[in-house]
DNA sequence: GGCATAGTTGAATCTATATTCAACTATAAA
DNA sequence: TTTATAGTTGAATATAGATTCAACTATGCC
């Protein structure tokens, strides 16, 4: 196959780079980057990087063994960007729900508002590669875990186990996820047109997270933007058998 | 490429086959599905298909162009099954929305855990052929639709656009596709030991779904088996801004 | 300026896989 | 049984793209 699984000549190491080298490394990632951002990460090629970085084609080899090890250097500086926001929730009061869930959910919704193409090529890397993969799972479950641990705690009456505790969290999960997917990957035109603001979408996406948790409006002291969403609520019982 | 661009002989067409080259042809198309439950889109061969199958490799180009053609019709017999059981909601009061939505689940549900490698395969495909993006995009959001276009009269307090609608629906769907997609398609082994029926996991994500929407509990006679979820609910009014 | 080293080029080579097709085999109608 | 037709085989060929590498160029140190 193209990419081929024979032993094969390694590239030089990074620490043996020179600056020279080392700008030249940089400039063949970002150029797979912006790669990205137009093709799946299943229809990059060699020549289309080093077509974009306007090197010449052996070029690559010298800095990389192969597109995935590329790609994964990539994906793992977004996740350790990411990782290292972990002050996310900072100046947030630990019983502040709604502040606590919407600072995460607009991280999340600058990262795909951000990189794109980035953040597809993260979920087909993660298909491909079982290794990849992993990594991704643990980055983004043990953000859900620290929600997941607390489930017990805030809901003592409904003896949760915590598998269970992690199949709501992956649900909640869900709420922004498909909503930024479709937006800001897919590029739906249906939903091209919303006036939102990113702040206003995490606003959105961060209600609907609480409803979801605590079956109830979030505190109107908490309402920030998406306000007209509360007006969205239970409006009666449902009806009678008969069509309604 | 491997996967060719250039113009090629073409295939037979179905409609000129006798029965044993009918049969032949779904003999490809099943081992196909049966590739696809264990590799990415992606990474099938014509080879794969043809080994699976038990038949020479180049007999696949008698009856498929490439693995594109092969699979998109295998992904649209998945969707016209899906489409077809647009009876869903058979015997569901119209007015009862947790019974609507639950059958929905139901029916998602028992999509992913029955030909997971399909629906992982359907999404890769998307991927790749913008044809079909399109074609996965039209049949989910007119499914979504159906339920969009029912909240500005359910809410009529909240002035949705119908944009700001279709949002909402994207975002309840992402609630059971990310459990789904989790569970069944990444196998996340933390979730493999959920004593969930297919039917009671249905429960756990309709009510998520019905919380989320109506941000209240489904009213207790619609109570099924995720019952326990119940009882996670809005514990108190968030503390104050120190620990808490 | 001379020299050593790091970096670059692009044509040549290699490989996995797609694709073709002439020869072969099964089927069934007459 | 013959014969026409549909179906099948697998070796031969084609191709996209990865990978190598000998020759070339830039850089910086003395």
């Amino acid at each position: 196959m193209p990419r081929s699984h024979r032993r094969k000549r390694t590239p030089v190491q990074s620490d043996q780079l020179g600056s020279r080298g080392l700008a030249t490394r940089e400039r063949l990632k970002a150029a797979a980057g912006r790669v990205l951002a137009r093709k799946a990460y299943s229809q990059m090629t060699v020549a289309d990087v080093t077509r974009e970085a306007g090197v010449a084609a052996g070029l690559f080899h010298r800095y990389f063994p192969d597109l995935q090890t590329l790609t994964m250097e990539l994906a793992n500086e977004v996740l350790d960007e990411l990782g290292n926001t972990a002050t996310v929730e900072q100046g947030v009061a630990r019983g502040d729900w709604m502040g606590r869930i919407h600072s995460h959910i607009a991280l999340s919704v600058a990262n795909y508002a951000q990189r794109p193409g980035l953040v597809r090529a993260m979920n087909q890397l993660a298909d491909e590669s079982p290794i990849f993969r992993a990594r991704l799972r643990g980055f983004y479950q043990s953000q859900l875990e620290l929600l997941a641990a607390q489930l017990p705690r805030l809901f003592p009456a409904s003896q949760l186990t915590s598998t269970e505790a992690l199949l709501i969290v992956y649900a909640l999960g869900g709420i922004s996820e498909a909503v930024l997917r479709e937006r800001y990957i897919l590029r739906n035109p249906a939903l091209r047109d919303l006036q939102l603001s990113p702040e206003e979408l995490a606003d959105w996406l961060a209600t609907l997270f609480y409803r979801a948790l605590f079956a109830a409006n979030p505190p109107p002291e908490q309402e920030r933007k998406g306000a007209r969403l509360l007006a969205v609520r239970s409006p009666e019982r449902p009806r009678r058998r008969d069509a309604g």
